[in-house]
DNA sequence: CCTTGAACCTCTAGTGGCTAGAGGTTCTAT
DNA sequence: ATAGAACCTCTAGCCACTAGAGGTTCAAGG
């Protein structure tokens, strides 16, 4: 049993992080020592060790719950499971061809010459 | 002079948008009827171009109200503005060397066979 | 000129995913 | 026994909006 910043230390998590979890249902609630302290077991680390690299995945809190809710089921469709998934790949997807765009964009504005007889900044004209 | 809601239609911004940037002063203060609508001229159109245009390449309220802040500043800088611009660029080259690498570990992880026989969800056992 | 209803006004509160701080209690090592 | 590190709860703040309540004003048609 290891303690609230013992669990933080291990899994790179910081405490009010764990808290917040806990009162959002991504983790379930812990035990209490005789002065309220929480004291987590072996389960814990690995649980929140998923809702971290889910996060880092870029996966909502929403999709997380979700995953937690079709895993528990053991008859459940792994498909489903599957279907979130896929949809957070294509959201990945998106936001990368967006971002190359602007990418694209800035790197063209920044390369215009500076028109100094104008006086006009040529990354303000342009953005306008 | 247009009304809030033609602002919003021409620069497709919606107008609760309009009245946060007013607050936030990265637009000027409207002129009012004497029923205390806001009314905008030619200017402001422009303006909020602008400011959409730099959110939508990802830009800060607070960088923008520095760009603002600059160019309107005749003798000052386009360095410095060049310079917001530049760190914007680094920026989003990070999000999208990050936004890959996700890619890539949600693709494999998708490619995984099913595991009919464990029962478990390949998705879930390759994150955890 | 009067009425209708679309468009506007302000103000408050909610979103997601934390993070920070106040003010107080408990644990642990000496 | 005591010091002080670590914990507790609760509230509020961050960003960039968005939604809704409850009330006022505008513009067009009769």
């Amino acid at each position: 049993m290891i303690s609230i910043g013992e669990l933080a230390r291990r899994t790179a998590t910081k405490i009010p992080t764990i808290r917040y979890y806990e009162q959002a249902g991504l983790v379930p609630a812990a035990d209490r020592t005789e002065g309220n302290q929480r004291r987590y077991g072996r389960e814990a680390v690995q649980r929140l060790q998923f809702v971290r690299h889910c996060r880092e995945l870029g996966f909502s809190l929403d999709d997380i719950r979700e995953m937690i809710l079709l895993d528990a089921d053991p008859d459940l469709p792994c498909s489903a499971i599957h279907g979130i998934a896929e949809s957070q790949l294509a959201a990945v997807r998106a936001r990368i061809s967006r971002l190359k765009s602007l990418e694209r964009e800035l790197t063209r504005i920044l390369a215009l010459p500076h028109d100094a007889s104008s006086g006009q900044c040529a990354v303000i004209t342009n953005l306008v």
